[in-house]
DNA sequence: AGCACGCCGACT
DNA sequence: GTCGGCGTGCTC
C-alpha cells in the first residue's frame, strides 16, 4: 500500500505529492484527509495523506510513513476537492489551501500541545445515607460540610468552588471521588429558549421563497438598515434545523456583531459554535470539534468559518455581502464568497448573501436573474430615517472652522442641551498619500483612469498607479492658486483634543485602533456608550456598522471625501456604503435624527445619494462609470505583482510579463501596466503591478500559470498573482 | 522550507 | 594548506 502526501512546508517549490510506504500497522487504518508523521529529507516533519494506492510505477526508493498524528482529525472529501478548487482559482499551494481550513490549534505543524481544557468535579465515593450518617456523627459547620450537602444535592460539583483542604480531607476520609472531566471552554446553555419574532409581510415572503427551495440558488437578500435581515437568517436556520441539517453564516467582524451572535445563543443553544480572531487558540479548538463531532449545527464565524466540516448543509448566510473582509489578502487568497457557492452547490442548499448596501456585482447579477432578488424596504418598528445634510467646508473653512461646521456645533449643543448623544465619524479609509488642498479641497486626478493620483515623495510627483500617468507637483493649487497643498489625513486625537475644547463639559468616548487593541475594549466602549456614560463618540469606520443607539440623534462625518480619493475602483463603493452605514446609526429611537456629512465636495455625487438615502440611483451611477472604465462587474479583473530588491530586474521582469501576457492572452483582454504598485517600495523590495481585465479568456488562466512556474524557479524576483482583487 | 553539497576568499 | 561564504538543488 502506498499514500500520497503533501507536505507541511508551504511553498510552490514543493507543491507536488511525496509518494509514501504504508507500513503494516497503517493498512486499512490510514485514509484521504489524515494527518501523518513524515520522514523528509533527515528531519521528521508532518503531512497530509492525499491518495491511498495499491500501486508504484517508479522505482524511487520509497520511504515509510512514521505515525497518524491525530486519528479524529481529519479533512473529509468535500473539503480535500475544496482544497483542490481553491489551488485552481487561486493559484496557491495546495498545503495553503488546506492549512487555511484548519484553526491553528489543528494546523500541520511540529508541535504538539495539548489544546484539550479539562475541569475537575467532585462526586460521592459513598451512598447518600452513609454520608448523611456521616454529616450527623459530623460537628463542626465548616467547608466540607458545605461541599457533603452541596453533593447530596448534586451528582458533581466543580473542585474549584471549594477549600483545597477540605477536598483533601474528603478524599482522605474515602467520601469522595475526584474526576478530570473534557470540557469547552465556551458552554452554552442547551435548554434555549426560543424566541420567535413574528415576520413581517416582507420578511415572511422572504422567508417563505428561502425555504421551499430544495435545491441550490443564489439568494440576494437586499434589506436596508433596521430592517431585520437577522430575523429572516434565524427563521431560515431553524428551519433548516428541523429537517435534520445545518448552517454557515458568515459575519464580516464578529466582535462587532456580538449581539447577533448572542440571538443566535438565545435561538440555538449550544449548537451554535462560533469563529472570530478574538477567540483564543483553544476555544477555537473547543469549537472545531464541536464541529468534527456533530455537536453544533449552526457555525457563526468570520471568513475561515466558511470551511467549518459541518456534514449536510441546509443553508449558507453572508452576512454584510459587501464586506471586503470576505477576501482573504494573504495566500491562499480566497474569496468566502466563491467557497460558500461551491460548497452551496454540493450541498444541493440555497446560499443567501444579504446586505443594505450589496456589492454591484451582487446587485448586476440579481437584477439580471443570476441570483434570486429579495428585498426588505421597511424599517422593523416606527424608526424613521434621518435627514442628511451635506455642508460645503470650503466656506467653513474661510471662517476658520476646519474641522467642525458652525452647523454641526450647534447641533452637538443642542444634544448635550437635550442630553441626547452624537457620533463623530472620521473617515479615515485612506492609506495612500493623496494631496488636496485645503482651502479649495481640489485633488489631482488621472486623466486616463479617474482615480486619485498618489504623491510620492522622493521623486516630488504625483502619479496614477493604475496606468502610469505622472505629473509633477505644484507648489500652488491648480485650482484656486493658493499655496494650501496639504497632505489628506486627520486623526481621532486631534479630533478629540479639539472637540474637549469646544466643549468643555462634553463626556467624550474615543474608539479607534489605540483604544481598542486590548481583548473587550471594544465591547467595554460601546456598553458604556449605550449606558450613557457619554455623550458623544468619536470614531473611525469601526463605529459605523451595526451598532443601535436608541438616544443617537446626531451623527456627524467630519471627512467624507477621504474615502472617495483613495485611488482605488471601488472607492466610490465604499464610500457610499460607509456613510450610508453610519447615517443608518442616527434615530433609531422614537426621535428623528440628523446626520452631518461635512466636505469639500458638496456636489458629489455619491454624497448627494447618501443624502437621499438612494442606493438604487447610487447603483444606475456607479454601474455606468464601471461600464465606461471596464471594471466589475463588466470586466473581471487580475492583479499581479513583481517584486524583487533590485530595481532594474523587478522592472524588466515586469515588463516580460507583460510582454508575455500580451502576446497570450485574447483580443479583448486589456494588459495595463507595469506601473509602480500602491506601495511602491515595501520591505526593500521594489513592487511593480499590472493589471488585467477580461471578459471572456480561456487562454489567461493558462497563462498565468505558465507565469507562474516559470518564476517559481525564479530567487531574485518575485510574482504575486491576486485573480478576482478586492483592490488594486 | 530546510539542509547538504559545492566551489572561491582570509586565517590558525 | 583549512574554515566558511551563501548559490544551486533535492527532499518520497
Amino acid at each position: 500500500m502506498y499514500a500520497e502526501c503533501l507536505i507541511e512546508y508551504p511553498t510552490k517549490k514543493i507543491d507536488k505529492y511525496f509518494t509514501y510506504l504504508v507500513p503494516f500497522k497503517l493498512q486499512n487504518i490510514i485514509i484521504k484527509g489524515m494527518k501523518v508523521h513524515l520522514p523528509f529529507g533527515n528531519k521528521i516533519i508532518q503531512g497530509f495523506v492525499i491518495n491511498v494506492k495499491d500501486k508504484y510505477e517508479d522505482n524511487y526508493e520509497l520511504k515509510e510513513i512514521i505515525d497518524i498524528v491525530d486519528n479524529e482529525l481529519i479533512l473529509n472529501d468535500e473539503l480535500m476537492d475544496l482544497g483542490l478548487y481553491i489551488k485552481d482559482k487561486t493559484l496557491c499551494p495546495l498545503i495553503t489551501a488546506y492549512q487555511a481550513m484548519l484553526p491553528t490549534s489543528l494546523k500541520i505543524s511540529d508541535k504538539k500541545t495539548d489544546y484539550n481544557f479539562y475541569k475537575n468535579y467532585l462526586s460521592l465515593n459513598k451512598t447518600k445515607e452513609e454520608v448523611n450518617k456521616f454529616l450527623e456523627s459530623y460537628n463542626k459547620n465548616n467547608d466540607q460540610r458545605r461541599l457533603l450537602k452541596d453533593l447530596l444535592i448534586n451528582d458533581k460539583v466543580l473542585k474549584s468552588n471549594y477549600n483545597s483542604y477540605s477536598v483533601k480531607a474528603l478524599k482522605e476520609k474515602q467520601l469522595i471521588k475526584e474526576d478530570k472531566v473534557l470540557e469547552y471552554r465556551i458552554n452554552k446553555e442547551n435548554d434555549h429558549k426560543l424566541i420567535k419574532n413574528v415576520l413581517n409581510e416582507e420578511q415572511q415572503k422572504a422567508f417563505d421563497i428561502i425555504t421551499k427551495t430544495n435545491n441550490h440558488e443564489i439568494f440576494l437578500l437586499e434589506g436596508i438598515t433596521g430592517s431585520g435581515k437577522t430575523e429572516v437568517y434565524l427563521n431560515v436556520i431553524n428551519e433548516v434545523i428541523k429537517k435534520g441539517k445545518t448552517a454557515i453564516m458568515l459575519v464580516p467582524e464578529i466582535t462587532l456583531t456580538m449581539q447577533i451572535v448572542n440571538r443566535f445563543y438565545e435561538w440555538f443553544g449550544s449548537l451554535v459554535a462560533i469563529f472570530h480572531s478574538a477567540l483564543s487558540n483553544g476555544e477555537k479548538y473547543d469549537e472545531y470539534l464541536k464541529i468534527l463531532r456533530g455537536e453544533a449545527k449552526v457555525v457563526v464565524g468570520t471568513r475561515s468559518a466558511i470551511f467549518a466540516p459541518l456534514n449536510n448543509i441546509g443553508v449558507i448566510i453572508i452576512d454584510e455581502e459587501h464586506s471586503d473582509t470576505y477576501k482573504q489578502e494573504n495566500i491562499p487568497k480566497y474569496n468566502a464568497k466563491d467557497i460558500a457557492i461551491k460548497r452551496g452547490i454540493y450541498h444541493n442548499c440555497p446560499v443567501i448573501l444579504g446586505s443594505a448596501t450589496p456589492t454591484l456585482e451582487a446587485k448586476a447579477r440579481a437584477l439580471k436573474g443570476v441570483y434570486h432578488h429579495l428585498r426588505l424596504t421597511k424599517r422593523a418598528g416606527n424608526a424613521t430615517l434621518p435627514n442628511v445634510l451635506i455642508v460645503d467646508m470650503m466656506n467653513e473653512v474661510k471662517k476658520k472652522n476646519f474641522i467642525f461646521s458652525d452647523i454641526l456645533k450647534e447641533k452637538m449643543q443642542n444634544n448635550l442641551d437635550n442630553n441626547l448623544q452624537t457620533i463623530i465619524l472620521l473617515n479615515r479609509r485612506g492609506y495612500s498619500t493623496i494631496i488636496s488642498c485645503s482651502l479649495c479641497g481640489y485633488t489631482y486626478k488621472c486623466p486616463n483612469c479617474d482615480i486619485t493620483l498618489t504623491y510620492h515623495k522622493s521623486s516630488n510627483n504625483l502619479k496614477c498607479h493604475y496606468c502610469g500617468y505622472t505629473l509633477k507637483k505644484d507648489d500652488h493649487c491648480p485650482n484656486c492658486g493658493e499655496d494650501a497643498l496639504n497632505y489628506l489625513g486627520l486623526g481621532t486625537e486631534k479630533v478629540e483634543m479639539e472637540l474637549q475644547n469646544i466643549f468643555p463639559h462634553a463626556r467624550i468616548l474615543r474608539m479607534d485602533q489605540d483604544t481598542t487593541s486590548k481583548k473587550g475594549a471594544h465591547e467595554k466602549i460601546i456598553a458604556s456608550f449605550k449606558k450613557h456614560e457619554a455623550d458623544i463618540l468619536i470614531g473611525t469606520q469601526m463605529i459605523s456598522k451595526g451598532l443601535d443607539f436608541p438616544l443617537v440623534t446626531l451623527v456627524g462625518i467630519i471627512n467624507a471625501d477621504t474615502s472617495l480619493n483613495i485611488p482605488d475602483f471601488r472607492s466610490n463603493e465604499k464610500t457610499f456604503d460607509l456613510l450610508y452605514q453610519a447615517s443608518g446609526r442616527a434615530g433609531r429611537g422614537d426621535i428623528k435624527g440628523d446626520v452631518i456629512i461635512q466636505t469639500f465636495n458638496p456636489d458629489n455625487y455619491v454624497l448627494n445619494c447618501v443624502k437621499e438615502n438612494d442606493f438604487n440611483k447610487f447603483y444606475q451611477f456607479e454601474m455606468a462609470n464601471r461600464h465606461l472604465l471596464k471594471y466589475p462587474p463588466y470586466f473581471y479583473l487580475v492583479s499581479l505583482k513583481i517584486v524583487s530588491n533590485d530595481y532594474s530586474i523587478a522592472l524588466d521582469n515586469a515588463n516580460k510579463v507583460a510582454n508575455y501576457l500580451k502576446k497570450k492572452v485574447a483580443q479583448e483582454s486589456m494588459i495595463l501596466g507595469p506601473t509602480t504598485a500602491n506601495i511602491f517600495k515595501l520591505n526593500n523590495n521594489y513592487r511593480f503591478q499590472i493589471v488585467i481585465k477580461y471578459r471572456f479568456d480561456d487562454a489567461l488562466m493558462a497563462a498565468l500559470e505558465e507565469l507562474d512556474k516559470i518564476y517559481l524557479n525564479e530567487n531574485k524576483v518575485n510574482l504575486e498573482i491576486d485573480i478576482d482583487p478586492e483592490h488594486i
